[in-house]
RNA sequence: CGGGAAGUGGCUCAAUUUGGUAGAGCACUUGGUUUGGGACCAAGGGGUUGCAGGUUCAAAUCCUGUCUUCCCGACCA
C-alpha cells in the first residue's frame, strides 16, 4: 500500500514531487518566496554531494576560497553580456542601516566579477598560474516561478573559477570539469546524463562556449545539472586580468568557470523516487542501512547491536530504529526517507535463524540465515542496488529518447510524451526559435562527436551542421 | 510578469453561500497495554482563521490592498 501522504507519480507528477520533498523531510517552505528551509535529511544529501565532489576537486588541484556576497554595481557592469544575462534577476542592496548607499550592491547571482576583481591584483607572472579556485556558497537569482530545489531564488552551489596562461590549458580544464560532472551523475547519483555543447542561444552569458550535463527526469522533462564554461579572454579583458608570459609580454589570462547546485537533489528525486517516497542510490544516501528490531528481547537486541557494529566498522552508514513506534510505522518511515537497505530482526525469524533484508529500490524482501557474512552481503547488496538503479534509469531514458526528421515528428513526439529528441540542426537561431514554439522545447545540447542523423535541419530542411538533443526543461 | 485556484492549531480539512465570536481527524504530552506493513485505551495541551486596512452593534465569513503556496504560459541553474 502506497504512502498516504504522497500523490501518485503517474496521476500528478508535480504534486508527487512536492509531496516527496515534504514527506521525506528534505525541505520546507519559508515565508520568503523561493527561499526554502533545507531540512536535515535534505542537507545531509547536499553534504554528501559536497564531500564527494570536494574530494574530487582537490584531487585535481583545486583549492577552496570564499568571496564576498555583495558586488558593487560598477564592477558588475564591466562585462556587458553578463549584465544583460543576469540583470533581470539580480537583487539589490540600497541601504546600509538607514543610510542610502552611494553605490548600490548586488547580491551575487554568480561570482565571475568578484573572482576577476580579485585575480587582477594577485596575478603578475605566468609563474602565478594557474589559479584553480572553487567556492561553496549561496547565490540569489530573483526567479519568477519557484519550486523547491529545482528553482529557488536562493540556492547553494559550488562555483569553480580558474585562470590559466594558455588557451589549451583552460580548455582542458573546461572539459575535465564537465567530465567530473558526468562521472558524478553516472557513478554516484546513478543518473545517466548526456553531455554536450550548448548552442549560442543557450550558452552562459559572456562565455565563449558552455558544456552542459543534461539529465532526463521520470516524466521526460530535461534538467540541466552542471555546466562548465570556457571564457577565453572575454572576462580578463573586461576586468583587466593580465600576466607577464615567458617572453615578458603582458597577456590576458584564459578563464573557466563551472558549477553544480542543490538542484541535483531535485534531479535525484525526479529520476529515482516512487509513490512510496524517496529512493536514494547507496553512494549518495546519507544513511545506507537501517536496522529495525521487532520486539525488544535480548536475542533481538544483541543481533541488532552486532550487525550495527560490524557494518559501522566497514564505513557503512547505519542507523538502528530503537524508538517505541510500531514496526509497520518504522518500515514506512525508512521507506519514505529512501534508506537503500532495511534489515528487520524479529524473534519469530530468529527462532529459525532468519533475518530479513529489504531493498528500498525494488521493495523486495530477502530472507537470509543468521550465519550469513553480513558485511559482505550488505556491501554486495548496496553495489547491486546502485547498478540496478542506474540501469533502470538508463532504460527509462532510452524509452524516452526519440528521433525527429522534421517539425511534425517533433510536434507528434512532444504532444504524446516528452523526452530527449535527437534531430539535426542547421545552426540557425531562427530554427531553434521555431522548435521552441512547440511547448517551449529547447535545444539541450549539441553532440559534437555524434554523426548527423539525415543531414537535414529538422526545421528548415537545409543542410544540417549539428546533431542536437532537444527537450522540454525544468 | 500574464491566466486560474487556495491560505483556518504542526498537517489535512469543516464552519464562509445566508456575518453572531472556531470544530474534526492525524500529529503532540502523560499513564497503561502493545509490537512481523503506518497499534489500542484513557486523560490532556495547543488556533483571536497569512498579514494590513475598511464596512458593521458584531467579521474566519463582506470589501480593498498585500504576502505566500500550487497549476498553466513567458524568463531562467
Amino acid at each position: 500500500m502506497k504512502n498516504k501522504m504522497i500523490t501518485s507519480r503517474d496521476e500528478d507528477f508535480a504534486k508527487w514531487y512536492t509531496d516527496v520533498v515534504r514527506a521525506a523531510e528534505l525541505a520546507a517552505y519559508s515565508s520568503v518566496k523561493g527561499c526554502i528551509v533545507i531540512e536535515p535529511n535534505g542537507y545531509a544529501i547536499w553534504e554528501k554531494m559536497q564531500e564527494i565532489l570536494d574530494k574530487k576537486f582537490k584531487e585535481l588541484g583545486h583549492q577552496n576560497v570564499q568571496l564576498p556576497l555583495l558586488i558593487p554595481e560598477s564592477l558588475l557592469k564591466k562585462e556587458s553580456e553578463l549584465v544583460e544575462g543576469f540583470a533581470p534577476e539580480v537583487a539589490w542592496v540600497t541601504h546600509g542601516g538607514s543610510k542610502e548607499l552611494e553605490e548600490r550592491l548586488c547580491i551575487r547571482p554568480t561570482s565571475e566579477t568578484m573572482f576577476c576583481d580579485y585575480y587582477k591584483d594577485h596575478v603578475s607572472s605566468y609563474r602565478d598560474l594557474p589559479k584553480l579556485y572553487n567556492q561553496w556558497c549561496n547565490v540569489l537569482r530573483w526567479e519568477k516561478e519557484t519550486r523547491p530545489f529545482l528553482r529557488s531564488r536562493e540556492f547553494l552551489w559550488q562555483e569553480g573559477h580558474t585562470i590559466h596562461s594558455t588557451k589549451e590549458e583552460a580548455e582542458k580544464e573546461t572539459n575535465q570539469m564537465m567530465e567530473v560532472y558526468r562521472w558524478f551523475h553516472h557513478d554516484i547519483l546513478a543518473i545517466p546524463s548526456i553531455t554536450g555543447l550548448k548552442t549560442e542561444k543557450e550558452k552562459f552569458a559572456g562565455a565563449e562556449y558552455t558544456l552542459t550535463n543534461e539529465a532526463l527526469m521520470y516524466n521526460g522533462v530535461a534538467l540541466q545539472a552542471g555546466t562548465s564554461h570556457y571564457f577565453g579572454q572575454k572576462f580578463s579583458k573586461a576586468y583587466d586580468v593580465k600576466f607577464s608570459n615567458t617572453e615578458n609580454n603582458l597577456e590576458y589570462v584564459y578563464q573557466t568557470s563551472w558549477g553544480t547546485t542543490t538542484r541535483m537533489i531535485g534531479g535525484l528525486i525526479m529520476v529515482h523516487s516512487d509513490d512510496y517516497g524517496l529512493v536514494l542510490p547507496p553512494r549518495i544516501a546519507p544513511v545506507q542501512v537501517t536496522i529495525i528490531p521487532i520486539g525488544k528481547s535480548e536475542e533481538v537486541m544483541s543481533l541488532v547491536n552486532k550487525y550495527s557494529i560490524l557494518l559501522k566498522e566497514q564505513n557503512i552508514s547505519v542507523t538502528c530504529d530503537l524508538t517505541e513506534k510500531s514496526p509497520g510505522f518504522k518500515f514506512a518511515e525508512a521507506e519514505v526517507k529512501g534508506i537503500p537497505v532495511r534489515i528487520e530482526i524479529g524473534e519469530r525469524d530468529l527462532k529459525e535463524n532468519k533475518v530479513t533484508f529489504v531493498r528500498r529500490d525494488t521493495r523486495e524482501k530477502i530472507v537470509q540465515s543468521t550465519d550469513l557474512d553480513v558485511v559482505n552481503y550488505v556491501k554486495e547488496l548496496l553495489d547491486t542496488i546502485q547498478n540496478d538503479m542506474y540501469n533502470r534509469a538508463l532504460e527509462r531514458r532510452e524509452n524516452l529518447t526519440f528521433v525527429a526528421h522534421n517539425l511534425s515528428d517533433m510536434e507528434n513526439i512532444l504532444n504524446t510524451q516528452p523526452g530527449f529528441i535527437h534531430a539535426d540542426w542547421c545552426g540557425d537561431e531562427a530554427c531553434e526559435l521555431k522548435v521552441k514554439e512547440i511547448k517551449g522545447c529547447k535545444s539541450r545540447c549539441i553532440l559534437e562527436d555524434e554523426k548527423l542523423i539525415d543531414g537535414k535541419c529538422v526545421v528548415c530542411g537545409k543542410d544540417a551542421k549539428h546533431h542536437v538533443v532537444w527537450g522540454i526543461q525544468y
